[in-house]
RNA sequence: GGACAGGUGGCCGAGUGGUUAAAGGCAGCAGACUGUAAAUCUGCCCGCGCAAGCGUACGCUAGUUCGAAUCUAGCCCUGUCCA
């Protein structure tokens, strides 16, 4: 690897963000002699962001730790077009209200990884509807327009997986990267912004956005991507079945965050916990070496810091506490899913379903008959079964690793 | 506007009148093995019901038929080509 001059690559290097850089001397000359402002966009169409986005929200902190000044852009005009990349279907329209929200849910997890303020390394959020939303039709075809070739946006990614599999691409998803590319240009005018990063999907986007504003400007501006976070089964960060593991608490409680880190793949620990604790890497070296069932004390490290950083001190204790009793001690955990009871009894399926441990009373049948569920750590195969609640809690548990409460109410 | 192709379960994808709640694959859940890992093997995988069964489902709506995802008509949507 190159050996970098300037803090931000090295530090961002030696964790494991840098996939692509445009220009990497360029950029390295630059942070080593100023303090660069550098965005990342995000996309405001749910209350909360999921892991898949934790990436970049670590790279702002890394951009802040080496002395550099955050900017978070909140795509409140762009997600109103949809973004295309990596999509085969176009996506459902929000309103203005629910976009505003989405922003103001989001924005409490920037608050808790980024310092924010006035200050020159202080982190800003802005939202790029501020400017696009002013932008008139014909403002928008003179300025921006004639920078662009239909030639060269046919040769994108993400036009070209459209129309290969097919699939429709709207006019209006089209002029996403030109709006997006648009953004870069505005903050680098308007907030002396040098760079832009994002996941690697979003290179052809970035490097629209630094020709604009060079055409533009004749501004030199600098583009940075992360690889593509897989885990090592293959599969896209962030995603199980359950659903999207979302940073917001109340997207997800803290419990079944933690035990997302938990059970990371033995493979994705060192680069896990590179990309998101900020532990220094010889500690993260001696970690990552452990073999065998020992890894599972990296994994717990791996889960206490990550939560510790998007939920608090207080939420990433309470769950390493509930799963020290939960798995090691067979007692129950405060953090466990909890069922009050008001009758005496219960039937195990109503248990199951009343836990969320089943979508339905055939899925928690289907369990039971499997041999999935336990009462105590009991099997039980009788789906009739009546739990006895007499005044003390129950542990009911699905498979081995999903335990709940029953409390008498 | 015209011609052609297409719209099937979370996704991909078979299925051209009954034996189809719909092959197969992926994803998922559970069991075994383990280390709350991976890989592998096994079972499950629309809802309600103990069950027989009932309900709902193959773009939408009407129809043909004892019977339709499958046939007909209209409509909606998508792609390709033409205007």
């Amino acid at each position: 690897m190159t050996q970098y001059k300037s803090d931000l690559l090295r530090l961002l290097d030696e964790r494991g963000y840098i996939h692509q850089l445009t220009d990497a001397e360029g950029l390295d000359t630059l942070a080593s002699e100023q303090v660069v402002p550098g965005y990342i966009g995000f996309d405001a169409t749910a209350p909360s962001l999921h892991v898949g986005s934790l990436v970049q929200i670590m790279m702002l902190r890394r951009l802040q730790q080496a002395g550099h000044k955050p900017v978070v852009l909140m795509g409140g005009g762009t997600t109103r077009i949809g973004d295309p990349t990596g999509r085969d279907e176009s996506r459902k329209m929000l309103t203005d209200e629910t976009i505003a929200a989405n922003i103001a849910s989001i924005r409490t997890v920037f608050a808790k990884l980024l310092t924010f303020g006035d200050g020159p390394t202080d982190a800003i959020m802005v939202n790029n509807n501020d400017w696009l939303g002013k932008l008139g039709y014909i403002e928008l075809l003179q300025e921006v327009g004639t920078h662009f070739t239909v030639n060269r946006m046919l040769t994108f990614d993400s036009v070209k997986l459209r129309l290969d599999r097919e699939q429709p691409m709207t006019f209006l998803e089209f002029n996403y990267m030109i709006l997006q590319g648009y953004d870069f240009r505005h903050l680098n005018k308007h907030n002396a912004v040098r760079l832009q990063m994002g996941g690697s999907d979003q290179w052809g986007n970035i490097v629209n956005g630094i020709e604009l504003t060079r055409r533009m400007d004749q501004r030199e501006v600098f583009g940075l991507t992360t690889p593509l976070l897989t885990t090592a089964d293959g599969k896209k960060m962030g995603k199980t079945a359950a659903g999207a593991v979302w940073l917001n608490e109340d997207a997800l409680p803290a419990w079944d965050f933690w035990q997302y880190w938990r059970n990371a793949d033995d493979r994705d620990v060192g680069k896990f916990l590179r990309l998101f604790t900020d532990l220094p890497l010889d500690e993260i070296a001696r970690l990552e070496a452990l073999q065998g069932s020992e890894i599972n004390a990296a994994k717990v490290v791996l889960a206490n810091e990550v939560t510790r950083l998007v939920r608090g001190e207080e939420a990433a204790k309470a769950a390493e506490a509930t799963a020290a009793t939960t798995f090691a001690g067979g007692g129950l955990g405060a953090d466990l899913p909890t069922l009050e009871v008001a009758e005496s009894e219960i039937g195990i399926i109503d248990a199951l379903v009343g836990l969320g441990f089943a979508a339905s009373r055939g899925e928690a049948k289907r369990l039971v008959a499997g041999g999935g569920a336990r009462v105590d750590g009991e099997a039980v195969s009788d789906e009739g079964y009546r739990i006895q609640l007499a005044d003390k809690e129950i542990r009911v548990s699905s498979g081995k690793k999903k335990h709940g409460v029953l409390r008498p109410a």
